[in-house]
DNA sequence: CTGAACATTTAGAATATTTCGAACGTTCTG
DNA sequence: CAGAACGTTCGAAATATTCTAAATGTTCAG
């Protein structure tokens, strides 16, 4: 492989390394589809990245259902082959909507069904703090994901909101006056 | 534990370990400290979280960091004490900039550092495809960039012009007109 | 100065993830 | 229908991560 792909791949691999959402390898098989001039099959990325077949089977499925590579049928050939997606908004979307959002309405959940176990938590009463602090962190997490559908939707994105959620104070019991 | 806050804490344990960003453990640290009425000793979570208490210091400093908890001195004790951060937007920025920014500007650095190395790419010549995608590639997380950076300052984020970086045409060569 | 009370570091054990090659099932070719 | 060409799945090996308990270092009380 030639000098210069051999660094972007490296490079590639190692920032997806530290993304938290592609692996390493996921990373390095997206660069080296994206300085190819045309569609590379398995065996080619295999060959390229020496990897074994299976491995690169395993983690460009990843790749594909994040629309980051298109898979493209090349007439004349069995083969599957792969190309890199350039439409990269539309990969970030797919990743936000399905990875982040999925975490927050995870958070949203678990502080919902908290919630609900935690009765009775009317103010002064032992179990408001906690009520409290469910509330706060829901309203959150709400704007959150409010703020993430309008990301994936295109449309601005007021972030103001989110830093105008109001800290509550950091002590417990009811508030002093 | 009180049954209310065990089970905050796995539901967020769970929610963390699939965010890519915090471990269940620190996930762990921070549901129970935010559930809790008063600050904890290093101890105290150990204790009942059911881990050792060196694991509980090396986690909850990457909690700290991220300004999602916070260290507190309480007089006459001579140990840490911890509570829960509440101003979640404040952890967020922490978490844009230190964690997604930086992956952003590792993308840059490698596109940049690979396009010097691919020289002479004038169009038509070899080199002109690679050259053209780096550039596409670095142009948009150049927008991701000032992206992260609108979002950090509070400013409204134009997720808008992310979607307008027009994708180039799947195939290499000259455009066809 | 000495010992106790801490948090942190370290080395190794436990656990999870990644990777590979072989086995498998399916689809195409002749 | 038989065999070859595929991609995928599976179990084991390699590797990386997480966790613990012991060791270390530091601060404070007496």
């Amino acid at each position: 492989m030639d000098d210069v792909v051999a660094s972007f791949v490296d490079g590639m691999g190692a920032a997806a390394a530290s993304s938290g959402i592609l692996s390493q390898q996921q990373g390095r098989i997206f660069a080296l589809l994206y300085l190819a001039e045309g569609p590379l099959s398995l065996d080619e990325i295999a060959d390229q990245l020496e990897q074994s077949k299976s491995n690169i089977s395993v983690n460009i499925r990843t790749l594909v259902e994040w629309h980051l590579v298109k898979r493209r049928p090349i007439r004349g050939s069995r083969k599957d082959h792969y190309e890199a997606a350039t439409d990269f908004f539309r990969a970030f979307q797919e990743i936000f909507e399905r990875r982040f959002r999925w975490t927050v309405r995870q958070v949203i959940d678990v502080v919902k069904e908290t919630s609900a176990s935690a009765e009775g938590g009317r103010r002064g009463t032992p179990g408001a703090f906690r009520r409290e602090r469910l509330q706060a962190l829901g309203g959150f997490f709400g704007l959150l994901d409010a703020g993430i559908g309008a990301f994936v939707s295109g449309k601005p994105f007021p972030a103001q909101k989110l830093a105008q959620v109001v800290p509550l104070p950091g002590r417990a019991g009811p508030r002093a006056r």
